[in-house]
DNA sequence: ATCAAAGTTGACCATTCGGTCAATTCAGGC
DNA sequence: GCCTGAATTGACCGAATGGTCAACTTTGAT
C-alpha cells in the first residue's frame, strides 16, 4: 500500500502486467503483512524470525522473501503502516466546540485504536522502547509538529480557563500512555483482573471510567461539582 | 542475589569455598547482570545476543556463560530482579492519613523508579508486551493480590467521598501507565519535546504537573477549587 | 614455593538464521 | 493446446548464534 519497496509490480493498473494472476499477489502480500505485524509486535525486529512470519501466514519462508526483498524491508513497511495508523488516529482535536467533548472524542478514538489494533499498538511500543531506531525521524518531525500545533489549541483553552494548566505535550503523553496501556499491557491487565474475554469487558470499563478520569485530569469538566464523585 | 542458578558457589560464608578469589565472582556477576538488563531491555529475550551482553560487560562471551549457565537462566534472574524492584516500589499505599498525600507519594515513588531505573522499566514492559511468558504467574499471583488488597483501601476512600468512583484496578493501570511512559517511551518524549538532558528536564516537569493531573483524575483533591487551574 | 580452586579466554561445535535459487506449478491470453 | 510471466516451493549457502571445552592465569592459604 505504501511505497513499493519490493521487486514485484503487481498493481491492478491497465498497461503493465498484461497477463498475471491478478489479485493473488496483493492478497498474499497482505497476508504476510498481517502475520509480520503480529510476530514483530511480540518479538521486536531482532527477535522476530522470518520463518515464524511465514508459518503464521501459512506459506513457506521462501515465499515471504519473494514478496519482500528482506526482513528489514518487510519491517520498514509494516512499521510505516502502523505509524500512519497511529498518526491518522491522532485525527483532529477540533478547536471549535466544547473542549471536554473534543477530548472525550479523541480519547475514545485512541481507545478504539487500542482495541481494534492491539498488535499495531504493541509494535509501535516495541519500536519506541528499543529506542525508535527506524521511526525517530518521524517522531521528531511529523509527530512533533502535530503536538506543537494541537498544543496551541490547548493553550487557548487554558487561557480561557477551560483546561488545567498542564504542558500540552505532557497532556498528550498522559492520554497516549493511558489509552495504549490497554493494548500494550494486556497481559498484565488480564492477569490482574482475571477477566475472561478481555476485549469486551475491559474496554467497556475503560471507555467509561478512564475517559472520565482523563477529562478530570485535564481539568476539562466545565460544569463540575467539585470532582469528588463521578457517577 | 536471588537463587543460585549457576554452578558456582561464591558466597562469603565460612566453611564452604575454603580458598577462592573471594568477591571477584560477585562483582563480575553483577557487571553481567547490569549489562544483561540493558541489552534485554532494548532487544527483548529473543532479540538479545549473549555476545552483546558480554561486550557491554567488557568480557568475552565465554565468561558470561561461565557465571550463568544459559541465556535463559540469565534472563530469568534479570527479570526476577526487575520484578522485585517493581513490586517493592509498589510499596505501601498507606490507608491512614490524607488520601491525596498518599497517592501523591506513591506516584512520586513510581516516577522516581522510572527515572532511576529506566532500563528496568523497559525490560518489564518488553516482557509484558511479549505476552509475559516468564512473569505471568507473578502477575496473576502476587500482583493481583496486591491490587485487590490496595483496592479495598480505595473503596473505603470512595465510600467516604474522598475519591472518585473508579474501579481501583483501573486507577492503578492509569497510574502505572503514566509513570512508566516516561521511562518506556523516552525516545518518543525526547523526540517530541526536543529536550537536551531528558533526565532533568522531563522529570522535573512530570513530577509537578503530572502528579497534579493524576490526583485530579482520581478526584482526590479534597479542598479543591473546582479544578480548573492547578497552579 | 606449592597447591587447589576460581576465574579467564579463544577456539570450536551444532544449530539456526536470513537470504538465494533453480525447478516447478499455476493462470490467463491467444 | 501452447506460451508467458507470476507464484510457489524446498533445497541450499554463508554467516551468526547459543553453548562447550580445554588450556591457561590468577588468587589466597599453607
Amino acid at each position: 500500500m505504501e511505497a513499493p519497496q519490493t521487486n514485484i509490480p503487481s498493481r491492478l493498473d491497465q498497461i503493465e502486467t498484461p497477463t498475471s494472476n491478478q489479485g493473488v499477489g496483493e492478497r498474499q502480500r497482505e497476508r504476510i503483512l498481517r502475520a509480520a505485524t503480529l510476530v514483530f509486535s511480540r518479538k521486536g525486529y531482532d527477535g522476530a524470525r522470518v520463518e515464524a512470519i511465514a508459518q503464521k501466514a501459512g506459506i513457506p519462508k521462501g515465499n515471504v522473501l519473494y514478496y519482500f526483498k528482506s526482513k528489514k524491508a518487510l519491517y520498514r513497511i509494516v512499521i510505516k503502516q502502523v505509524l500512519s495508523l497511529w498518526l491518522e488516529a491522532l485525527g483532529n482535536v477540533s478547536e471549535e466546540g466544547n473542549p471536554e467533548e473534543a477530548i472525550r472524542q479523541y480519547v475514545n478514538r485512541k481507545l478504539a485504536l487500542s482495541r481494534n489494533h492491539p498488535e499495531a499498538s504493541r509494535l509501535f511500543a516495541m519500536e519506541v522502547i528499543s529506542g525508535a531506531p527506524i521511526i525517530s525521524d518521524h517522531l521528531s518531525g511529523e509527530l512533533r509538529r502535530w503536538v506543537e500545533e494541537k498544543g496551541r489549541i490547548f493553550k487557548k483553552w487554558q487561557e480561557a480557563g477551560l483546561m488545567a494548566k498542564i504542558d500540552p505535550a505532557h497532556a498528550f503523553f498522559m492520554i497516549w500512555a493511558v489509552t495504549q496501556t490497554y493494548a500494550d499491557f494486556e497481559a498484565q491487565i488480564q492477569a490482574v483482573t482475571g477477566v475472561k474475554n478481555y476485549d469486551q469487558e475491559i474496554y467497556s470499563d475503560a471507555s467509561g471510567e478512564v475517559v472520565d478520569a482523563l477529562v478530570r485530569a485535564l481539568g476539562l469538566k466545565r460544569d463540575q461539582r467539585c470532582s469528588v464523585q463521578s457517577a
